[in-house]
DNA sequence: CGGCAAATTGAGCATTGTCAATGTCTGTGG
DNA sequence: CCACAGACATTGACAATGCTCAATTTGCCG
């Protein structure tokens, strides 16, 4: 098992929290026939109204998915990190509804629709695991409505920045508080219905304020639980017992 | 087969239009052990917090997931119709992460997390149709999300009720471009990120415009291509045949 | 008929968007 | 090592969509 490429150690620690899977389980999971490639920031791995014929793990680099409305504002409604199984839908749904977008450099690994599908249907614990990791997408998702709804521009950003640090923290990217979000302001704006000019003037409050410190591309928060009640941020929705059981009690 | 609930049929239905079901699959679905239950009004399937042990199928009436910010807004983050599969996620996740609530008196199926997790061991195919479903309302939580990020009020409550017009129609709950939404306009702010007065506001707009008629509780939708447009509204991301594959192309 | 929730309407206001100019950073090529 | 291009970030002035508050009206049910 050394070697592995640790995008895919995060995927199978993921898998072992939720259903223990045997030793058939694993060999048939780290047995699939998959294609490593890498995908240049911005290109797209699926485009909505394509169908779609495999699904990817990230193992390393962000991707998110997007769609755009008639008018041409884009919505930007999920980021997957390394060890996420994205874009699993492709394999199960006919016609993919929306775009998933490489965000940085990202290493992929590709695996058919048809060898998702024979192992789905010949392992079961591996199935449940991973409709468990669509599951938890689909909550991340009704958080999002959430928050595009219902926080002030503050609080969004709050709350996203809060989701990023647990996230990312999940698959080791995180210290002390400290992490990279390779995203720009417009970027921030699409995931939380905002301007790129207000995302500009709420980072700069919340930087004052001392919630944030920001420095490149990386962002820092000094004061956790400041950002958390600005954000109205509790992490139920990440279920983090189901991703990683030994972070789920941290915070 | 005959005598069998409409609201079982319905779900068949569904189910036999992802992966074809053999006699054994079906008579394993059929055969769940549930508890047929009428729940009023307003009355709670699933709090926010709890450890669920069951999932249920709508029979009839409606009911919708929501969730309350700390500042105690409440944003509805969908809406689930007779032949709904609903929570399955609470027979998969461990804690619920959002509340379920009738919105109408509701018969519902209910059964237990146990058996939901014997048959999805034992029935692959069973187990991908319902895995389908919860897919599909990931990419309904993902079109919320844009119509409540991107859209403007207008657009948010047209776009809405065509939602709604589509998917009841599955559930043969439509007749002449006319349902009943039993809705109040506080839920349907809550829906699409509005306050009530400017719901009101623009439900009477868009009657004046002719895009919808109102009596009572029904909605009529004189021009559908007009509301249509209106709410930038594309069907796709319903992945109707999944649902029910004779509709899928009549619009 | 009374009581209450829901719907409606008006007036004033604020959060966030729009437009537009300017500054800053990064990477590239000479 | 420096100059330049282009993308991204920042800032200011002003506008507008949608919110708040508050008063009425309507519809439903016992």
């Amino acid at each position: 098992m050394t070697g592995l490429h640790p995008g895919f150690e995060l995927m199978l620690r993921k898998f072992e929290s939720r259903s223990s899977l045997d030793a058939a389980d694993r060999r048939a999971l780290l047995g699939v026939p998959f294609k490593i490639q890498t995908l240049e920031a911005a290109s797209y791995v699926v485009r909505e109204g394509e169908r779609p014929d495999r699904s990817c793990l990230i193992l390393s680099g962000l991707a998110f998915r997007h769609k755009v409305t008639v008018e041409g504002a884009r919505q930007i409604v999920g980021v997957h990190i390394p060890g996420d199984f994205v874009d699993l839908e492709g394999s199960l749904l006919n016609v993919a509804d929306h775009n998933v977008q490489a965000l940085t450099r990202c290493e992929m690994a590709f695996v058919s629709r048809s060898a998702v599908r024979e192992l789905i249907a010949a392992y079961p614990r591996l199935a449940a695991a991973m409709w468990i990791d669509t599951l938890i997408d689909a909550s991340i998702f009704r958080e999002w409505v959430v928050n595009v709804g219902r926080r002030d521009a503050r609080g969004r950003i709050a709350h996203l920045l809060c989701e990023f640090a647990r996230r990312l923290e999940v698959a080791d990217l995180v210290e002390e508080y400290r992490y990279e979000l390779p995203m720009t302001q417009e970027q921030l704006a699409d995931s939380t219905g905002l301007t790129p000019v207000h995302v500009n003037r709420v980072l700069k409050a919340l930087a004052i304020e001392g919630l944030i410190e920001r420095e490149r591309r990386f962002v820092r928060i000094p004061d956790w639980e400041a950002l958390r009640r600005a954000g109205g941020f509790s992490e139920l929705y990440l279920h983090l017992d189901q991703v990683r059981p030994e972070l789920s009690q941290a915070r």
